[in-house]
DNA sequence: TATGAATGAGTTTTCATTCAT
DNA sequence: AATGAATGAAAACTCATTCAT
């Protein structure tokens, strides 16, 4: 698998889909700041995991606690809306890789991409791994992220690339796990992915 | 893999490693509450992980908080006491699989051993995520269940039976990723172990 | 000893030094708490000394020890602010006697000043005691505080008022163990501070 | 003041006045018990202070805290128990010194004596200091140890050595404060008595 | 009688969340 | 709307004292 032969959209960074806040528009100083809080929840969640104090958050985006709370009114929400950015960008991302021409080298750059992303940006790797206990999905963007990746799986199997029997679930435990599980190095792994895809290949 | 072709000691809990408490012999009403101890940690860092607080482990155990604080000074201790008693039986089991017939058997099913065991025990699923961390192993128990499991890697990889490129370190990896991704459900994971065992193949 | 033909300033509390509060204006309400825990605490460590709780300060001071803690982030810094509000009083008496006329008077007036403060104030005992073991000084308050008296022995040894073998040393001994040893009472020694000045003399 | 001059009882132990337990007579390993962990309580306060655990007198004295509770009902008695030997052996010196020649260097042989004995042992500091609390005397002991001192200072005071306004109260502080003080330090401070002395000179 | 296991109130400190300014 | 001060419920751990063995 190697992500050459893909149009690759690196620094593609569209936030068509998170720019929905949940309810009716925001003030625009309102919107800076909820930009703001979900910039610094993701550089902070990422660096420190999801134990930094809503203080921190705040002093961080240099707002009051209480503006942390009146956009996000729990921590978990706020940990939530992060998520939810993140895998906004990737679902793009993989919808985009249903038209390329290899099922098979599709499904596994995209593995190795949320990976990448993950090692990249420990955010990511919550993400991921917060959404397998909201697993059917409290959000549609979460629902969403996986049908993208269980789209490429489907077409990857249908031509053959992926055993038949893998399933979602399956991918989803794989993903979760390794990103979980390197989180902390920093480094991606070769080998460990690579054995990952040769045990998905069909 | 299949675990069938072995003289499966699945319920073999022979705890002769850990039947030796660390002192001396204790008084019969201590040993009592240092075994509902042990019993009530292993229940309830296996259902809630290792976040539950003293006073709540103390309250379900029906003693007071200085009890638990007699026979385990540390939080950390009365978790590294569960872990090593359940890490003490691995590693007894690994070293019984060095001399099982097929190198490549005996490593799958070890493989797939663990991961059984840490779905069934959220705390030594715990347990081994924080001896990665540790990874040099500051204790002798964390030192030998890995160097157990590297000793069938070997052993396989001679055969021929496990890829060759495969380090203990990937293995690590592969086995606490999917046991924090499956620890909450609480089955085991058939097609990913197949699918990590395929990927390790030679 | 006389303090009378001093210029004296018993009930001068010209807090000039400790006014400044350390960081930036507090809100109303935040001064307003900052100041009833410091009077609190004043009181509470001068008759129960450094040993009452937080939560005890904060119930007396009518708050959560949340509060406490957001004014002072240790027991230690609460201890601490006390103490030096006191001592920068002092330390400023020190300086300003350093002008009197005649230097065995100004000795012996501030000798006996810093007694009669100690008794008054447990607190301030207890920071001269803490600030003897700390010797070099950890705190550039407590370092300041003994340079005072220093100064003014100096100058009193060199007019010969004092006796010359007399060491700085000597004189913290001699204060911290009469406040020590009063500390309780409440009431000036009179006839204790007469014989310690009487065996000062040079 | 040289303790020269003086038919010196430096390692005289004698603990006549101990011996009396408050009760009735012990059987002979209780008395052991008794002993023993008063021993352990004189070394312990001495050198760790008032702050050591009954446990850990327990377990230096070989005992569990179940006999430290029979001989003490409470930490305090314990506390006192360790007072009141000490007391005892320097009433008897005072005592002696009644007889002495020269009534002056008596009296400032004895002061340094106190301080000298003090400075050695913590656990005298501490007995003289408390015994200021227990003031009017809660312990026949203590009232008879500070009546020995009084006797040699009335004593100095009638031949002219000491002066004649110092009171016994006035000894105690000094005494007590300048045990404090330098209770740390584990030297006899020479010049501070010296000036004590001086300043005590009829 | 001795032992040491058990107790539990109390200590310092943290942090998600609320609410007056 | 924003601020950040206040809150108080934990949490980990200690220790004088009690009591079953």
């Amino acid at each position: 698998m190697s992500k050459e032969n893909i149009s690759a959209r690196e620094g593609d960074t569209t936030d068509s889909v998170i720019a929905t806040p949940p309810e009716k528009a925001l003030r625009a100083d309102a919107q800076k700041n909820r930009d703001k809080l979900l910039d610094v929840a993701h550089r902070v969640f990422r660096t420190e995991g999801i134990s930094v104090s809503m203080d921190e958050i705040a002093r961080r985006a240099g707002v009051g606690v209480g503006t942390v709370y009146r956009h996000f009114p729990t921590k978990e929400d706020l940990f939530g809306a992060v998520i939810v950015s993140h895998k906004a960008r990737l679902i793009e991302e993989a919808n985009q890789l249903l038209d390329h021409d290899d099922p098979g080298d599709a499904f596994f750059y995209y593995f190795a991409r949320i990976i990448r992303e993950g090692i990249a940006n420990k955010a990511i790797t919550d993400a991921i791994v917060s959404s397998l206990n909201i697993n059917t999905g409290r959000s549609e963007v979460a629902r969403n992220f996986w049908r993208g990746i269980d789209n490429l799986l489907a077409r990857a199997q249908h031509s053959g690339s992926v055993r038949a029997d893998a399933r979602i679930e399956d991918i989803k435990v794989l993903l979760i796990g390794i990103l979980q599980a390197t989180g902390e190095s920093g480094n991606f792994p070769d080998r460990v992915v690579s054995i990952l895809i040769d045990g998905l290949r069909g």
